[in-house]
Parts: structure tokens; sequence; C-alpha cells
DNA sequence: CTATCTGTACCGTTCGTTCGGTATATTGAT
DNA sequence: ATCAATATACCGAACGAACGGTACAGATAG
């Protein structure tokens, strides 16, 4: 079996008890594999398992999320319509992605722990950055100026970790749905 | 020493690192007390100095930011300015309590760990409960209808919480306060 | 035969927790 | 006022368990 065979079920672990919580242990048991398998697939040990874990969130955004976006963003004029059924695509796999509000987020979970932020802070930077740009380029492509489609962007991003931390707390995941739904059409508010 | 004397310091250490991330020793070298000093003020050990901050946090909701808005909402017929002053004061105080955005939320890093969810969910829970239902209660004083009203304070917890995440996610604090700046006209729209 | 992979057994360290005991302050009966 | 008795606050040292990680020999496959 190659080394990427493992990365889901170390991205499940990772986001289900951020690093602290998750234990060689766990992911011995999870993966079915040894610790020493573990450690000729990852020879980095708990870190690199890990950033394997938050390479493979990333991958997601760049290859299931930016494309929606950018492959819109390069032709210019947008009617408002389109922009909305856009950003209705950006929110069905965001939902599929985070299964309806009941899969927490990798990023989240490891930027409040202040211990795992300095290790992993570029990647989740990055990927944040990435996805609000993304949004507010094609806002800008529209005709917004830079400064509100950037807001936009990181009320995006915003809407969707609040929702995901409240329907945790709640137990209760109608909230993230709603969220998910207005989403589109508060993004293009103003075009 | 009184156990009280010792809770504030607990507040910030599970803040920063979460359930897991707290060890014995930072608590013993964050109070300047032993760790046996501190079985002696927690008999019930990490798991009820945990709860004794969550409390911290909990009477923080029940005695600063309710009466702000309790106060309030018994008197009928606000007018929207008077509805915004009141928002804006919650929010200042929200303001305060996180320090520009630079603490992170207790609640918020409890709940993604599953495994400390599960022993803290009731408070965790009721917490946001709280809160919402209180900002659902004085929009409805207003003539709100009660679904739209309760949407509302879950926006609230939603821009809050998300806005956390992303400025410790971008290590820019910008966002937190326009949010903070933009939400009390955002609650009161459409009164 | 070689290179990749895996299970067992183990390493040193740190975890949360407990034990036994000290120092100080408060009480209560004489 | 005195002096034992009690209660409170605190600490050093050590506990067993679990942690992340490693050494190494056997299995497996090309």
């Amino acid at each position: 079996m190659s080394k990427e065979t493992y990365v889901p079920a170390l991205l499940k672990l990772f986001r289900q008890f951020g690093y602290e919580g998750v234990t060689l242990t766990k992911i011995s048991q999870e993966t079915g594999l040894g610790k020493a398998s573990l450690y000729h697939h990852f020879p980095g040990g708990k870190a690199e398992m890990a950033e394997a874990a938050l390479n493979q969130a990333n991958q997601w955004l760049e290859s299931s999320v930016l494309p929606i976006l950018m492959g819109a963003a390069s032709q210019e004029g947008h009617s408002k319509a389109a922009l909305i059924n856009i950003f209705q695509a950006m929110c069905e796999e965001t939902n599929r992605f985070f299964d309806g509000g009941h899969n927490s987020c990798l990023w989240a979970g490891l930027v409040l722990e202040q211990s795992s932020d300095a290790l992993f802070h570029a990647q989740i930077s990055e990927a944040f950055s990435t996805w609000i740009e993304a949004i507010a380029k094609i806002l800008m492509s529209a005709g917004m100026d830079e400064p509100l489609a950037r807001q936009r962007g990181e009320d995006a991003m915003i809407s969707i970790q609040g929702a995901l931390i409240l329907s945790h707390s709640l137990h209760e995941f109608e909230s993230f749905q709603r969220v998910l739904n207005e989403l589109p059409k508060r993004l293009c508010e103003g075009i």
C-alpha cells in the first residue's frame, strides 16, 4: 500500500481530535498499520502525519473548490445569476466536504491549539488566503471594487467557520445549511 | 489563597492550548502552585480545572453580557437607534473579553476536540443558547418575528466565532474588528 | 537476492495522579 | 492566656500508564 492510502484516515483523525488529541495508538487502529509501518511511510512521525492530513485538506481546496471559481473568473462580465450559480456550486462542494456540518474543520482545529498553530501556520494561512482571493477575484471580474470583494471573501470564510462551530456546539446542523444556502446571494449583494 | 484566585490562569491556558494541549506542568507554572497543591483546590483533577475555566467563561456571559441585553429587553418598543446602541455595547464587551481578537474562544476550542466536547458539551451548548436567546428576545421586543430573531442571534454567534478563527489563521485582526463594527446594524436589519 | 514493508518488543520521557508530610492559621476548652 | 486540636494551604517525590519513537528480525513481493 502506498503512503497516500492512509492519508484520508489521518485527515479524519486530526479533524476530530486535533493535534494533541490524536495518539499514535489511535492512528494505528484507524489505519490498521503498526507503529513501525507508520514510521516507514511517515519518517517525520506525528508531525509529518498531521502535515499530510493538512496537505490533503489544502489539496481538496485546490482541486475541488478553486476550479469552480477560477474557471469562471477568467472570462469577464458575469451576470449576477451566473455568479450565484458558481457560488452555489462552491457551497455544495463545501457541504459535501464537511458532511453537512458533521465534520469539523482541520484548519480551525489546528489554529485554536496554539502549539500546533506554530507548526502549521503557513499552510493554514495559505489555505484561507487562497480561498478568499479566489472569491474576491471572481467578484471583481463582475465589477465589484477590490476592498469590498476581499471583505466578501473573508465573510464567506467567517460564515462557514462560524457555522461549523455553532452547529457542533448545539448539535444541530440547520444553521450550517442555512448559512450555505444564503451565502451565494450574500456574496453577490450590491452587484 | 482561595480556589477562585487561580481560575483566570486556568481560563487563559485552556483557551490557548485546548484541553489536551494543557498539561499539569503548564498549569503549575502559570499558577505558581505545585501539582499536588492543584489537587487540593481541584480534587477532580484536570477535568475539574477545565470545568472551572468553563464556568468562568459562562460567568462572564451571565454577568457582563446578559445584563446589557436583558435590562433593555424588559421594556417594550425600542427605536432602531436604541437597539443599535445596545448591540454596540455588547460588541464592545465582547471585544474586550477577546482582547481585540487576540484571545481565542474556550467554547470553540473545546467543541472542536471531540474528546473534551463529550465532557463539557452541556455547558458549552448552554452558553451559546443563552446568548442567542437573549439577542432574539430583544429583537422580538422591537417587533421582529421569532424565527428571524433567532436566526439573527445565531448569525451573531457565527460571525464572532468565524471572525476569531479567521483572525487567528491570518494573524490579522482587522476582520474581527470589522465584524464587530458591522454586527449591530446587521442584527437590526429589517426593523 | 534485493528492496520494501510490517510485527514485536522495547526505549526514554512525560502524562495525570497520589502519597506522605510540613507550615501556618483558626478554633475551643481549660 | 495557654495549649492542644483541627483545618487550610501547600509541596517534593514518586507512581503506573501512556506517550512518541526506535531497533531489528521476519515476511512479502519483484
